[in-house]
DNA sequence: GTATGTGAAGTAATTCACAGCT
DNA sequence: AGCTGTGAATTACTTCACATAC
């Protein structure tokens, strides 16, 4: 018997499994979201695996967090365990899966094919989770109209035409600093809604459209702060 | 005038610019080194545009964080700024990248020569951050011999002497998720002693290694997470 | 006047601990 | 007996606000 949640502006009964009108909209914090792609990764496993039931400390141990922690984690979007049981694996991993939005796949505009977009383009973690790159752009006109992971280089010019065509949500910028804020420029005007950048610069965006950095230098510095700091040889 | 700095143990006072003895040991938090890399990246920018001084809010507005936030985090090392002037660019710059550990050049090795591995081999952003990829494991027998980007691709059994060798004390792993919790088992027998990984797997390793995960996959679906709900479309 | 450096206040994130269900 | 879901307690992080210095 469910108990109700507890939502903004009132509250109302939700029904076992989550799925239902997104009443389970309290305030997530930023740290969450990242960890629910984690214990989906390792419930995917444990699934191949054939195990049907986990424990929230059973999914620590496997994930690196705390008991406490999936369990808060997961009560943000609803009651998914069996009291006295655990979580069935199958049930758990689906319920993520539509958190997440990776229910469905996802059309993807990689920016940039040189060294770092080309090995984004050929990665195959992306498409394994739902994430279909269906267009490349760049600027070099020797690569232009090329055909590299089966997806046709096409030139910068193209992009808005093609974003609306193939109906592409998410962009990915992998190009120099110097061009990055132009490019997501562009991706925005072009009607893209979220963007991944990998150039190493402040990028600005517009307040609804959702950026997430990944900086390859920063996390060389954070371990060599750690290893010129914390952790030197005595 | 500096004043004392105080510290785990005692407090003693501590020269005008930061290099001392680690005096500044109170407890970093885990969020302050990777801003400590984004300022130290505009103060680059700012010193080569020939900004000479800057207030904790004009490097607030560049790189996104608070004036407040700023202050905060480098009081942690010390004291950079002149009251009622702000900080000496160049300065600043020097003093960060004494603490990130950048004054000197860090070799670094690569496992996996696959497609994610080449394009970091590649990559102009680590050298030019004082990151030196040496040496690059793999174990593809039609690879190892071969030369690229100046590096010959060594047999993974090679690893230990080789890192011993150059001196190596960063590992990027960049192998399938299978190999990778192995490879890391390796690189920490050969001496490594910090580890950026690039598989979507939880590692562990021994408490005196340092590691970091880079995972590509899990940005995307933060992207898709906020997509789906937060920012969805009416 | 101007802007740092820093305690104090305010938020956010995590862990504790246990009532309540199976 | 075993384990979830969750308020309460704790800890970590950020912002405020101002005394202090130039």
């Amino acid at each position: 018997m469910p108990k109700p949640v507890t939502i903004f502006t009132d509250s109302l009964p939700v029904s076992t499994k989550w799925a239902t009108n997104m009443s389970w909209k309290k305030r997530i914090g930023q740290t969450v979201v990242p960890r629910l792609s984690a214990y989906n990764r390792v419930l995917d496993k444990l699934y191949r695996k054939g195990v049907e039931i986990i424990s929230s400390e059973g999914l620590g141990e496997k994930t690196g967090y705390s008991a406490a922690q999936i369990r808060k984690d997961l009560s943000f979007f609803g009651e998914f365990g069996q009291v006295g049981r655990g979580y069935y694996v199958k049930e758990l991993e689906d319920a993520i899966s539509q958190i997440l939005g990776l229910d469905t796949t996802w059309n993807v505009a990689l920016v940039g094919a040189g060294n770092l977009g080309s090995a984004l383009l050929a990665y195959p973690g992306f498409r394994e989770r739902g994430f279909k790159i269906v267009a490349v752009f760049d600027n070099d006109l020797r690569k232009i109209g090329k055909k590299w992971e089966g997806v046709v280089l096409r030139d910068i010019s193209e992009m808005q035409e093609k974003i609306k065509e193939e109906d592409i949500q998410i962009g990915i910028v992998a190009v120099p600093v110097e061009a990055a804020q132009q490019v997501v420029d562009m991706l925005v005007l072009s009607g893209i809604r979220a963007i991944l950048n990998f150039a190493p610069v402040r990028i600005v965006v517009p307040e609804d459209i959702e950026l997430r950095s990944a900086e390859l230098s920063s996390e060389l510095e954070c371990l060599s702060y750690f290893l010129t700091n914390e952790k030197a040889v005595g």
